[in-house]
DNA sequence: TATGAATGAGCCTTCATTCAT
DNA sequence: TATGAATGAAGGCTCATTCAT
């Protein structure tokens, strides 16, 4: 058997045992009895579990950047709404084609060590500040009215995160995925975009969220 | 030493080496040295390491779910989107009164047994299901356009996840409270908002997510 | 509470916990949850759990070997038959009395340490002695063929040690106390075989034990 | 090593162990220093302590058992009592052969847990079923006079196990076995009395267990 | 390269005993 | 004398990793 295709075969296997288990239910055991290989030649294609888990992560990670191209403005480029639809489009394909990766993702690759946390943080860090960047692009274009951007760019994130949660683990029903970006992307862009209507809209804004000065709901009594 | 204080005393021990360290990592030894009792004493608490943990996220589990009220539509009543801020605020501050138990929730909860994760998934379900109902309100007075109310409640849901990790795992640089609570809401409301002024924002909106009949991008350029 | 009283209670209650969960699965807390005394009450009295279990051991085989009466020979003695059945009777009447103790003594009183094991071991080995020296005895007056005492001795104990253990542990069906001495000491003295045939068969058995010289079995065969 | 002999290797190290200490005192560190193996390579073959004990135990009592042949009675079949002393010299000879395993049987293997306790029960059952039998098949021969047959088997068995804890706990003497199993035979079959002056004593003796119709014992005088 | 038996550090838990009140 | 909270030694068991074949 080529050297790659077992490798491959231990990393399919630890994939479906990690997404089922999580990684500290899932034990080596598991992981060569799904793979049908013996103890020992799980670590010559790998160092460790951790490290099988790790690869697992680091791929799909960059699978996952690689899907996401950064927003570009130019007369000959899209506009940006598609650039950022097709970015959305593609995200969430990658993830329903790897349910198991995504509830890896999700559920169970946080907090395993330091080494890992940082390089998760800094993936999804990378995510919210290129979202970021294209809520400030919009901002300087009079698009985007919402100031703190990075909490923006946080919570839109957030929402994708648990919509996929929500597809591939808690088991909602699958949705048509056309129809799926769509509602994304409105419930994203909806909430931040903003432009010449703005104050056709401010009447039917205003009045919710305490913007303005004179809106005396101190908050009290909010709390418990 | 009074029975209760003492066991206040471990559970804020584990709470902190929980946080800390994660489910797994944390050894009874770790919360009992920072707890500074004898190792019998943990025992005469609690049941097991797994019995303080699941007393420390039911308890706040508890906590969150009294701190959100189900919204009430009459004449007496605040406007909903008073509600639904009041809402905001008091999850936002309880996450942020106990920045341990946030992180313990976001990022160590998952996948420690059958039965707690579906307590979690439960509590999800709960808190997304009663933002359903409030956008399903929404739509019925035409305040609300989106179709998939079940997927924007757990967009909804995921934004406000993705913020608490932000501001307490990644250490977001902290926001005022109020202010905060007004950006989610707007990022929030303004994505699922609609009404009377629709036909004016259209001509911005439209071309957004292929809403239209003529509009003809056929999503190609969606695939990975 | 006077002392002695308090004390006899956390022996009665020990007494009835070993006998019913033997002496490592009864736990100082059952003694004391059985007893209803706090847990440092048990130490006042007692120094520890197996001084309290070596106090009911050592009381009752002070007991039992008070009804034991070595057996007298002369013109005003009772004859050495009645001495004996005297003896089976108040034995067996004692722990016919003390089935918790009973059952300490035959299941659960070996095995704890080097110092109990030499005094149960002394114990049985006196009531060995007695018997076996009432034995001899019979040899000298032509009364007892078996030469060797001692394993006749051990077997006669044994076979009332089973008894008890029939009786009290095994739930057996009790039996009336006269008839049960007569039959312990109708198989002790004169064995099962018994009857018209008994002088028939005397041909047959006493080739048994090899006594004659002439006896020709091999033996061979025997051998698994 | 193969797989079978490193197996048999922990059974024959925790035999040892048990027979010395116990089953509470014995630890798996003694069995494993004993085997000279590492604490992992016992749970590769046992599930528990308490397993390996259970194996022992089982084995050892399926051994007895193969050892004790139900007694047949035709023509062609040797004579009752010699099948008797078949058994009897077999059991021995095993017994003989693993002393641990006589310790371990007779004085440990108590009160571990209801299943255990459940099995050695019925083991003993099972062997005083036989004797009861065989006594009863006597009795209808005319061979054996004793009525309370249950009561007879259990003190034959008794006997038995008695000599077996004589000779291989309390260090008695080695008994040439031949002559062991016919002193034991005897000790059963006809009781300790014997001799010329057996017919003497009839009349003196019969008196005693109210063998006779006409006998008139209330049993006065035997009261304890 | 492949195997799987062997290893041993480490963790959770129990429970007899102590001690401050 | 009585209490019961606190103690900590000790033990069973798991599982990632190693190594001889």
């Amino acid at each position: 058997m080529r050297r790659g295709h077992r490798r491959q075969a231990v990393l399919d296997a630890a994939r479906v045992v990690f997404a089922e288990r999580g990684y500290h239910a899932a034990s080596v055991a598991n992981i060569i009895e799904e793979a049908r290989i013996a103890r020992g030649t799980f670590y010559l294609y790998f160092e460790s579990k951790r490290a099988v888990f790790s690869e697992l992560v680091d791929q799909f990670l960059a699978a996952l950047r690689n899907s996401v191209k950064g927003l570009k403005i130019g007369r000959e480029e899209n506009p940006p709404h598609e650039q950022l639809r097709a970015n959305f489009s593609r995200v969430l394909a990658l993830l329903g084609e790897e349910p198991e990766m995504a509830v890896i993702l999700l559920d169970h690759a946080h907090g395993l060590d330091e080494e890992s946390d940082r390089k998760l943080l800094e993936f999804y860090d990378q995510m919210a500040h290129g979202l970021e960047r294209a809520l400030e692009a919009g901002r300087a274009l009079g698009l985007v009215s919402i100031e703190d951007t990075e909490i923006a760019a946080r919570a839109v994130l957030g929402g994708l995160k648990e919509v996929v949660r929500f597809l591939t683990i808690h088991g909602g029903e699958p949705r048509d995925h056309e129809r799926l970006v769509d509602d994304l992307l409105r419930v994203t862009l909806r909430g931040v975009l903003d432009g010449p209507m703005k104050q056709l809209l401010e009447p039917v804004l205003s009045p919710l969220p305490s913007l303005d000065v004179e809106d005396e709901e101190t908050g009290a009594g909010d709390e418990r």
